[in-house]
DNA sequence: CTAGGATCCTGTCAGC
DNA sequence: TGCTGACAGGATCCTA
């Protein structure tokens, strides 16, 4: 679940938090979830590629973090008096402010200056170590599309001819056409260019095509300015349960509502697999 | 090559 | 209450 601004926002919290300091042991509660041996030692940088999140050791080591649906990553200070002074970002549920490990925790390193917890209920997610001078030959790595500021509207409508025939939803969510969209984002970013999701990739045109790039850019800026999903707007300061969505969603998660723009029913229906909210009143379906 | 569906896994929720 | 099926912010593998 956690998209490209989620992962950015963690890689930006944790940079200011463990860089320079040092992982003296990892701690594996769950094969699947680690890959490789367990490595040691300093920190030096945080990079993100997509919604990959890359964490680079001193003696050119490096772990590939994908969090997929569920994961989410929890720092705590050491000293730390009450939950809520963790650093937690990624899949957003109780875990950010539960007793840590629980049955969840699938990976813990223990850092110089504290704990890192890797949460992740559906164990899609893992942390694989790697040669950093290996990253760029990853296959996940090697394949993914530029992300949307790095690319110009030309060369998306360039790969969705590419697959003129597929839901244009389905399409934007493929990491080879364009990095770091996810379903809530792709969601967000159609409803913004008034484009359906079910439409043909190969009907859009370039007026459309990059309309849908700016908004895609626009909206996971939006998120990440929001600080994506972390602790800070999860627990609200009364305590309750925030939900992040509420600060940026006009579709997602809003159906059977009214749309913001027009009043019509947000309709919820399933496209290439995946749940797709859309308004049926701003996003006309212009072929077919 | 693309398109679409099944699959990995655990948990929650709606409906009976 | 207990069961069942659907669904969940991702990506890959398989088949047609």
């Amino acid at each position: 679940m956690p998209e490209l601004p989620e992962v950015e926002t963690i890689r930006r919290g944790l940079a200011g938090l463990i860089l320079k300091e040092k992982i003296e042991r990892t701690e594996v509660l769950c094969a699947k979830s680690f890959r490789g041996e367990p490595v040691e030692g300093e920190i030096l940088a945080l990079r993100r590629r997509g919604k990959a999140l890359l964490i680079d050791l001193a003696g050119g080591e490096t772990l590939l973090i994908h969090l997929r649906m569920t994961g989410q990553l929890i720092f705590e200070a050491k000293g730390a008096r009450r939950k809520e002074e963790r650093f937690a970002a990624g899949h957003p549920n109780e875990n950010f402010v539960a007793e840590l490990p629980n049955k969840q925790t699938r990976v813990i390193f223990y850092l110089s200056n504290g704990t890192l917890y890797f949460n992740d209920q559906r164990k899609f997610g893992f942390i694989q170590r790697m040669k950093t001078a290996e990253v760029e030959k990853d296959g996940f790595i090697r394949r993914l599309a530029k992300e949307p500021w790095e690319m110009t509207g030309e060369e998306l409508a360039a790969a969705l001819v590419r697959h003129k025939k597929a839901a244009i939803k389905a399409v934007i969510l493929d990491q080879e056409v364009m990095a770091g969209l996810g379903n809530i984002y792709a969601d967000e970013a159609l409803f913004r260019a008034g484009i359906h999701p079910e439409r043909r990739a190969g009907g859009i045109s370039l007026g459309e095509t990059e309309k849908l790039l700016e908004a895609a850019k626009a909206v996971m800026e939006k998120s990440i300015e929001l600080g994506g999903s972390t602790m800070r707007n999860y627990v609200k300061a009364d305590g309750t349960r925030g939900n992040y969505l509420d600060l940026f969603a006009k579709v997602y998660g809003r159906d059977g509502e009214k749309c913001l723009e027009c009043g019509a029913e947000i309709q919820k229906i399933k496209v290439g697999g995946r749940g797709t909210h859309f308004c049926p009143q701003c996003q006309r379906r212009k072929d077919d």
